[in-house]
DNA sequence: ACTTAATATCGTAGATATACGATATTAAAG
DNA sequence: CTTTAATATCGTATATCTACGATATTAAGT
């Protein structure tokens, strides 16, 4: 069991519960603003503004990263992360239909 | 280990995780934009729908009316599922909000 | 070369989500 | 009262998320 049946459903309602997933935790959240208030952070940079293990906090920016949100560079030891604006404007859209059906019924 | 650490964080970012929650899986998505346009859905109606058991529907129905979005009345033997206006308003509002952060860097 | 520092990865563990079939519950119909 | 129908719950299995400490990797500094 635990078949996955995600891929039945529509490619927008599966674009739009990934990109839900990335928010799915509060500290995401807050890494995403972080990212939007600073333009880039580093991973340590990061653990020290979150009550998160350096080691948690990697893996939270592997999951923003692979959700396309996020992209990292790296910069001598650092690895600095920032918004991928592009995703983030297709998250928005998505997000604003979805909110326009669920408070307009007229489709 | 698996200490819940969301409690460490803002309010206001552990709400729009848990309504991000609610929009995690594809089938959840559909079935709040069914509810929106048929103003009321029984899961039997929403298992027709979608590609998934009853048994499978009726867990997400569950997991979508934990989260508020969602209100079953039930009609004789049928469970009826809605739209609960004022928590969508609430998720639109902090969704709305931190797309704003999100595009906007000035706070 | 050696040490230090930043980050990533590994191993592990508990919690939760997804999925189903089988069964229980409950209301209506006969 | 028995049958039927709609839904919920139970039991179970797999997958994924969250979390940490320990370790590996890698770049820079000495």
């Amino acid at each position: 069991m635990a078949i996955n049946k995600a891929s039945s459903f529509s490619t927008r309602s599966q674009a739009l519960s990934e990109y839900a997933s990335a928010l799915m935790h509060p500290a995401k959240v807050t890494i995403l603003e972080r990212l939007s208030l600073y333009g880039f952070q580093s991973c340590g940079e990061l653990t020290d503004a979150l009550p998160l293990a350096q080691s948690t906090v990697s893996q939270h920016l592997k999951s923003l990263t692979r959700s396309g949100l996020v992209i990292m560079e790296t910069s001598g030891l650092k690895s600095n992360y920032s918004l991928n604006r592009d995703n983030v404007d297709e998250m928005k859209a998505l997000l604003d239909e979805l909110m326009n059906k669920l408070s307009n019924p007229m489709h």
